[in-house]
DNA sequence: AAAGGGGTGGAGAGCGCTCTCCGGTTCTGT
DNA sequence: ACAGAACCGGAGAGCGCTCTCCACCCCTTT
């Protein structure tokens, strides 16, 4: 009730307020307040009373003026080439990779008073407020969700000596740290799938090839089908999107009309290869064998059902998250990283 | 070069830094920084050239503490049930919604240099924490996205006098701004297309019915059809994903097998009734007619692609977003609200 | 019993910024 | 030509907090 009236009051009971109603000085409440040094336990009731009494709530901004820490942390969604701004986002946004990250970030972050403010890094413009933001110490450091091979936030992050980590090996080396999957084996995986599914005859939906990770799960797939003896494989080019499956899938079926295995890039572009397969009067994957990537919801909603590589985006999220904590709050020095490994899930399609 | 030499040093140059090399007063700085006031060409020249020299960038908490503006609005997603807390957060993130409320709050808010701090108040703990936070003024507002019906969370704002905007039309009169779409509306223009293809015998797949906008969907729906002359359609309970709208179908195919119609509450769940039509031998549209609602990527991906009624979540949101600032920024008193209205999207399903 | 040590509260100095005043200069009006 | 207004830069007070000292008390040690 206290609370609210002061609330209302339009001023916001300050430590002095509470320090007055308490009978002791402000650094005392200071004290009990952070648990910072300890304190006769007589006083602090006596001050936690006041602090409930009054609806105390100590001000964010004076705080971290003193601690030079705000709480905070970038969510910095980047990349894109010249003029595809608009593309990027949407492209962005729609993916569930982009949530599954949040949600891996959020569930790190949150246990530890964090949160994640949303940023985009899509034009040169909005690189250079990132790094503003982040030099005027509205946030603590960055989680960096690069996607395009010559993204140059990175650098910038690591010579204005922010801390970062990146979702995604930088394409050049910078000494900055990131988590990755180990996308060639994966691809392995679901090469060996497909193979051991009896498919002699495969075709590859990549993504777009300067982005790394896409370039490698190609590699990686036409490494490992070189292996089974079978260095001849047709590939199409996508963007990661359903379409881009669709019409990739479309042009390899006029390609090789008697293809019975295809490795896809991501899920959603899988999704799409699945509509045009049966579009096309094939049965997957009595027909056609599919294998997709990243097991996300959109694996378990297509039908048939995707067999696929799984990146466990939502724990690679929180090990970033992590990572950046332990850079933030001076555990480890240098840039750490992690790569996981990726796990074959079988369901209907292949 | 000093930028970045400075910023090597380890100390981050201060307003007195820049007037000292400028050779003008800390607050004439300041002036020409914030453009606040008029100053002498000549001297702002001089004073750009300092700021770019040592690599200037304001400290946004002492800024803060003194403009009271955080620069930040918190994006709530707010809801969840007793011990659903898991159930929520998986759901809330799987669907498109949320990243579309997302792109659109962005979209508003980065041109006018504020970013969304995301938050989740699944549980009385969660939510007392964003209060908190907001109390501590490390946001400006809340936009929440509140599912339940029976969510505290905009009675707890209101109570606080903080500022916030509702996604969704709170379901207690509470004194809080809003956006919201006419359901019931949308409903209508389902329930007429449905009836306008020829159908005769449709059913209804509705969200959970504690859910306002689910309610209203199938009430819209429902006296809609009473109005055609049909007050007895079949409907089924699902929750809003993909596959609680497939067990919904598969319910509605046992109670009324010779149905010609189904109306979802969202794409998820039409998505999911798409497939199990396709698994009973049904073709859609030419058996079967099948509108969604939303308009999200699912209604586009979907083979074939779904005939929905659009709610342009975007928009809204960027509306809401636009409220929130307004009552922030002090330019409106009482809070206020928007409805939108709803369109026919017709694609292939229906 | 005197000296030393650990623990606890208070005083006060800032963190880096904005903003109100104030004094000095230049412009306007009569 | 002179009063008053308009304009512009500087000084200085604080925003609300943390944190370093310092003073004090009580307990231990010789």
């Amino acid at each position: 009730m206290d609370e609210l009236h002061s609330a209302a009051a339009g001023t916001a009971p300050t430590l002095e307020d509470v320090a007055r109603v308490a009978g002791v000085s402000r650094a005392t409440v200071s004290r009990v307040v952070n648990r910072t040094r300890n304190v006769d336990p007589a006083i602090q009731e006596t001050v936690r009373r006041a602090v409930a009494a009054v609806g105390y709530v100590p001000n964010g901004a004076a705080r971290s003026l003193i601690t030079r820490r705000s709480g905070s942390v970038a969510l910095v969604a980047s990349g894109a080439g010249e003029g595809q701004e608009e593309e990027f986002r949407t492209r962005f946004f729609t993916d569930p990779f982009f949530s599954r990250v949040v949600n891996g970030v959020m569930g790190f972050l949150r246990p530890r008073g964090m949160h994640p403010v949303l940023m985009l890094a899509e034009s040169e413009e909005a690189r250079d407020e990132v790094v503003a933001y982040l030099r005027q110490r509205s946030a603590d450091g960055a989680l960096v969700v690069s996607t395009h091979a010559d993204d140059p936030l990175p650098e910038l992050l690591v010579a204005a000596g922010l801390p970062a980590v990146l979702f995604a090996r930088p394409a050049r080396p910078v000494r900055i740290g990131f988590v990755d999957l180990a996308h060639q084996e994966g691809a392995r995986l679901a090469a060996d799938r497909l193979v051991g599914q009896g498919c002699r005859r495969v075709a590859v939906i990549s993504g777009p090839l300067d982005i790394r990770a896409a370039r490698e799960r190609q590699d990686g797939f036409l490494e490992a089908m070189a292996r089974h003896g079978e260095p001849l494989v047709p590939t199409a080019e996508g963007n990661f999107t359903q379409a881009s499956g669709e019409a990739a899938m479309q042009r390899l079926l006029l390609e090789r009309p008697d293809l019975d295995g295809v490795f896809a890039a991501n899920d959603l572009m899988a999704r799409g290869a699945l509509h045009i397969l049966r579009e096309h009067g094939r049965r997957v994957p009595a027909d056609v064998k599919v294998v997709g990537f990243d097991d996300s919801s959109a694996a378990v909603d297509s039908r048939p059902a995707l067999t696929t590589v799984r990146q466990p985006v939502e724990e690679m999220a929180a090990e970033m998250a992590r990572l950046l904590l332990d850079r933030i709050e001076g555990r480890v020095e240098g840039p750490r990283s992690a790569v996981f490994d990726p796990v074959l899930v079988v369901r209907q399609s292949g």
